[in-house]
DNA sequence: CCCGATTTGTAGCCACGGCTACAATTAAGG
DNA sequence: CCTTAATTGTAGCCGTGGCTACAAATCGGG
């Protein structure tokens, strides 16, 4: 029986999700996005601290394209949440929890590009739309990936 | 020479991109998402209307999760940005820009969740997962996938 | 060692997109 | 036709993530 509107007799269309499965995707979509802010910071600190040997708020702040303030905000979020930690005026470090985080967000930004330009998307698009894309790839495709890859 | 810390000597490493171009990738990644709501609004809109024969803000607001005073909320915004227009207790319509807007979005859609069944994702996480990605996918990328997929 | 530039941090603003609570309107049934 | 349920709309709150402007601390060069 459908939940509202019984007057209605039309079935279901078949080209349109249940309203419970539509609202559940929609709900997934939500949360990868909510956590998709902190991902890319893990990510960029983990990179700088790899590659300049410290993360500093400034350059995290142009490699992400915000003001220093917006950085320092976020960073303060990553905190709060327990992935990175930092002193007045020092530099950022993150927590073994952010580091974990770090790796895996690296990982599958890797097999996301991969995959696009095993599937003939030009590198430098598939650079810019993995930026976003990745924080929207479950486990479950992920894994696909990885074996579609070969690497399965 | 270096925008900053013209003291460092090391050069630009070669695993992570120019500052110019990471935040340009961040940029796009985040005004994807900006338009992200915009574009799940207008889809459904013209899914209900098609399938329903109407739009109403509890059915859509049902179908996305949200509280109906959400749902009204972003429909107020799908107005101000002329993509929709409705009348005080009517329904919701889509204006000719929302409904090419929703034609696009449901064609992407779709090229995102073939794709990604094609390389063996299955179905239900394709769906899933195409919920957050689609957003995210360029024109360019969007070509290369009609292509992979034999729709050239 | 101090001065000025750079960096870091704080305060306060805004729009967005969630929510609950309440008001108003419409629609259905007796 | 009137009452009640459902729907629609409004008000106001919250956290997020942008921003600018200003203050504080650090750092490098003279």
């Amino acid at each position: 029986m459908p939940k509202s509107r019984s007057y209605k007799l039309v079935a279901e269309p078949a080209d349109l999700p249940s309203e419970a499965d539509q609202a559940h995707r929609f709900e997934k979509a939500r949360s990868a996005q909510a956590t998709a802010l902190l991902e890319d910071y893990a990510e960029l600190i983990s990179d700088l601290i790899g590659t300049e040997g410290e993360a500093r708020p400034t350059d995290i702040a142009r490699r992400l394209g915000v003001s220093h303030a917006t950085a320092i905000k976020s960073i303060a979020r990553l905190k709060r949440e327990g992935l990175a930690t930092s002193k007045l005026y020092r530099g950022v470090f993150l927590t073994p929890a952010g580091e974990m985080l770090a790796r895996r967000v690296r990982a599958r930004h890797r097999l996301v590009v991969d995959l696009l330009v095993a599937v003939g998307v030009p590198q430098e698009a598939a650079e810019v739309d993995a930026e976003g894309i990745e924080h929207h790839v479950s486990e479950e495709t992920l894994r696909a990936f990885a074996k579609y890859l070969g690497r399965a």
